[in-house]
DNA sequence: CGTACCGTTGAGTGTCATCAAGCTATGTGG
DNA sequence: CCACATAGCTTGATGACACTCAACGGTACG
């Protein structure tokens, strides 16, 4: 179906079997009404800092990066999205950061205003979208603690532990994780330097944890000892 | 009136007079039939990570922390919540931080089986909620950036300034901000130690930026430079 | 007035940022 | 198809800064 979709994990304790929120065919089919699915390619930039919000966008396939530009001129990266994420919700109809496509992307795009009128007649939605958000403060939460590590290999650790909770990748001995996104990108989320991020993943293919495919695709070695980096906080 | 109530900055560019989102009386007294008024000392645990999440609840006055404890015994912050801030929101049935007064504090405590009756059942007073969580994640995003910084008293500076931005002051020239966290939290906040939180207070105060009055008390003397400071990311 | 607890100050060490130089992949045009 | 250019990545040396450990000072409370 190619609709709008989202995921998240739900607020109460529910069945065993829906401990994710996922849209119904007919919200799905609400959303795609006032929705326009659009293909980009990879580093295009889908809104800016500062510019007004008309949309909002939810992801169907590839990855973007949300950024805000320092004055002195770095990049704090404030989140990377992915299939199923939702983003651009903004402040006072303006954006707070600028997004941009790491790899190509499909994306839905959903007028903000008709989407507001959307969830103000259907509170089922809403709830999912509330839902939706509050997942996004937990992760948001999660990545800062994980930002005040103070060692480099630890954090970098963390990050790919974090990639791969994403891709629900079979049980497989040696899962490979995809870091679709650039070593300058993963240090400006990690809030380290290109090079510590370099050094860090040194170490960690040294150490027998990982192995680096290729710089986009690390295979994860020693899940348990990776585990232990991460937990050692 | 004595109601839950809480404040949000909206998607949406609106009117210049309601740039802030607020409740309803209405809205406000059915959030009242819902919940209690409680009142609890400092240094109370509100409730604990992992528990059961029964509860939702509204600061009316006063301040609390959430933290998380980490595998090391280190204690993370999440974040300080004050006056129409909302914390409690779990995860599958579960709370994922700590939640702690660090002043005396009024709560409104609801129930959040019936607040996610209600929310379902009046979708404006949803979307104000969805506004708030919202906010809180932008804020967080912020907080995010603020901790990726690497010098110790630029990252007070953006404390203090953060905290002076929640306090509506008059226009004064030596503007007083209340800090009502001990300096071991601020540095859990901040992602620092006590020392260093120590030492760029007292760098702080030796560069005429600010005097503090008493520990929890800080007057900014010179807020051009301190906002040099804090934006000098 | 005494006792904890919180906060400040000091000395030394380790880690990451910075600066700088090489290296590798990717894509383009001859 | 290959030379070349460019951006992205890796490696190395150095210095600054925050953490650690340790001792001292101040404040609140009984």
């Amino acid at each position: 179906m190619l609709a709008p979709s989202l995921r998240a994990i739900p607020f109460l304790k529910t069945a065993a079997d829906a401990n994710l929120i996922t849209l119904t065919p007919h919200e799905r089919q609400q959303l795609m009404q006032i929705s326009t699915r659009v293909r980009l390619p990879a580093r295009k930039v889908i809104y800016r800092e500062g510019a007004d919000s008309e949309w909002v966008f939810a992801i169907d396939e590839g990855a973007v990066k949300t950024y805000r530009e320092l004055p002195s001129g770095k990049r704090a990266l404030s989140a990377f999205l992915f299939t199923n994420d939702l983003f651009g919700l903004a402040e006072q109809g303006r954006y707070v950061n600028t997004a941009q496509a790491v790899a190509p992307v499909t994306l839905y795009r959903l007028s903000l205003s008709q989407l507001t009128v959307l969830l103000k007649h259907d509170a089922e939605l809403q709830f999912k979208f509330l839902a939706k958000v509050t997942h996004e403060l937990r992760e948001s939460q999660r990545r800062t603690i994980l930002v005040n590590r103070r060692d480099a290999a630890g954090r970098l650790a963390m990050f790919i532990a974090l990639m791969a909770a994403r891709t629900c990748h079979s049980a497989r001995r040696h899962p490979e994780v995809s870091l679709p996104m650039s070593r300058s990108d993963i240090a400006g989320f990690l809030g380290l330097t290109l090079e510590s991020v370099s050094r860090a993943a040194t170490e960690l293919q040294r150490r027998g944890l990982v192995k680096f495919e290729t710089r986009h695709l690390v295979r994860i070695l020693d899940a348990p000892r990776l585990a232990k980096l991460v937990a050692a906080v």
